[in-house]
DNA sequence: TTGTACGCGTTATCAG
DNA sequence: CTGATAACGCGTACAA
């Protein structure tokens, strides 16, 4: 649904202000046709310098400003809007996405309408349907889920279309990744070369891509050193820091309990953390791996190595991949997939 | 273009589908007038169920969505937009502020236009320029500076705008804040109840109205406790955590050093516990009083209380402040000075 | 160099 | 209950 604006007569404009001075005022203030304003708004060829002056002088007094709006409708004409839609915004990983997002967007001119998914895959179609309905030049989405019809290309209009952190499979459209499967491979190889053989895996549910990736990339270091998964050793369906806590508290009782802890991503990580002090674990007792770095991380009081990436770089890249479509660099092109390499930091 | 081929009968857009469908489309398809589907889908009042339904089945069919933008130049008809301008989205802070708003904004049919003004004037000028130029129904911004020209009622164009998390001295419009002061003054006056009498002070630059008061706070409880603030023990002017890490180095090595310190926000508390560490400082050599919670505050080798607050509240309030001036609620009142408490958290 | 005519997609108004 | 008409603010195409 859209527009519901429940209003059933809501008053008309308030009379503090009659209405937004347009191009016919300004015109009538310079003394010159509305299409001669146009002209010096936009770019001034072919103008007068006098009638320039004139035009500019009534815009900076009737505080004039171009309809964009209005102006868009026109054919061939760009909103110069960009959707992004994260199911998180105050994930500290994905504000970082936003922040690069809008860097590059900026820099091209173009602007951010923002939504928030709640990684609701219903809110998320909602949100793609209402922003397309904006005209917006193209769309990057972090996807909440493994649905993809709401994004097929005839369902955004044909709008350019680049996810960002996960896929979907079967959409082919350009797509930004962390190479999670190597980065958790990497980062659990160096578990088991350290020699520990009890490694426990704490993360989100499965159904998401990334903890999917991760924990693939958990289970083949694994396999690669001949080493089986012990299943009692993985919790997965922790999406906040608490229930982290609580599974790792579960962990620690499990018979032959783990000496390492593999977290795949930092609110799991925090949990985990907090668990193992609770229980005043000494810290020699439990090393720990967690993907995505956080603030402070230096600062734990256990052995913890942090496979780290650049979220900012993620959102930098998505917004650059969109402008090149819409620039027509891309043109032709099959979709691209990106992966974004991953470091070890301890 | 010749009288000729006006496609009056013939439909120039069934051959290919390079333009998105009209509502005309949609029309033909149904059988109908363009202005029936109008009212079909806005609400289909006074109209026969077997045209409800064949316009519902052409909408379906040729995937149609209403032009948002050009149904937003009729007079008195409202974008839904609501343009939100940050100084840096990548904050957790204010990830959680721009959360909170979307909440409240897209519950009353809204959608949110974000900006970065990366505490830079100037551009946050641009932006809210470019945005009333989008038509925004209304503003929320985190204002940069302390000069408020741009953001003057005529400015803007009459659109309702509310400031968050800062004012601006001689702006009059409806505002949201932390008590920075009662909070700062009573973090202060609980450290100085506990007989430290040298306490530290680690902040940003004055310029900011935050850090404006809570360095006003901190001066008011030494005040009224009768002691005095001690210059060499002010530092102000750390934007991150490495700066404020270096003011904490150099806090250090004053003659009679500090046996507490108040750092202003999250991130110089950080910086703070960065240079301690470093140095080796025990645990019960130095008190901190950070405003500002933060994950692991609860983890830090130190004693810590942190001036907690609710960045996310603080959204929805602004949101809500917009989006009553907007259904009138707010009719004729004057600008609102809404103060969000603060709390201290051990 | 400047102005006129027209159409973009939508809906309020009013006639039927 | 339905449709033709006009108008919103702007820019392209063409005329002057």
């Amino acid at each position: 649904m859209g527009a519901m604006d429940n209003g059933e007569m809501s008053n008309p404009r308030s009379v503090q202000r009659a209405t937004a001075p347009t191009i016919h005022d300004v015109a009538a203030a310079a003394g010159v046709s509305p299409m001669t304003v146009s002209r010096v708004l936009g770019g001034g060829k072919n103008v007068r310098p006098e009638k320039i002056r004139a035009v500019l002088d009534a815009v900076a007094a009737l505080g004039y400003r171009k309809n964009e709006n209005a102006r868009s409708i026109r054919p061939g004409q760009r909103t110069g809007l960009i959707g992004v839609i994260i199911t998180n915004v105050a994930n500290p990983y994905y504000a970082q996405l936003q922040l690069g997002a809008e860097e590059v967007l900026a820099g091209g001119g173009f602007r951010m309408l923002v939504g928030n998914s709640g990684e609701d895959a219903d809110r998320e179609r909602v949100l793609v349907h209402d922003f397309v309905g904006r005209q917006v030049d193209g769309l990057i989405v972090v996807p909440s889920g493994t649905v993809s019809d709401h994004l097929e290309t005839e369902r955004v209009g044909g709008v350019p279309l680049v996810l960002a952190s996960r896929r979907i499979e079967g959409l082919a459209t350009d797509t930004v990744l962390i190479d999670d499967v190597a980065g958790a491979f990497e980062g659990t190889r160096r578990l088991l070369a350290e020699g520990h053989t009890r490694i426990a895996y704490v993360g989100n549910i499965k159904s998401i891509f990334t903890s999917r990736r991760r924990l693939d990339g958990f289970t083949r270091a694994h396999l690669t050193a001949g080493l089986p998964v012990d299943p009692a050793l993985v919790r997965v369906g922790q999406n906040d820091p608490d229930a982290a806590r609580r599974a790792m508290l579960e962990l620690l009782e499990v018979p032959d309990p783990p000496t390492a802890v593999f977290s795949e991503n930092n609110r799991n990580t925090v949990g985990v953390v907090r668990a193992l002090t609770e229980k005043r674990v000494p810290a020699d007792r439990m090393r720990l791996m967690g993907f995505d770095d956080f603030e402070l991380s230096d600062m734990i009081p256990f052995p913890l190595t942090v496979i780290d990436h650049d979220a900012r770089e993620l959102g930098r890249t998505a917004a650059q991949m969109v402008v090149a479509r819409l620039n027509g660099v891309a043109d032709g092109l099959a979709p691209q997939q990106v992966q974004l390499p991953t470091t070890l930091a301890d």
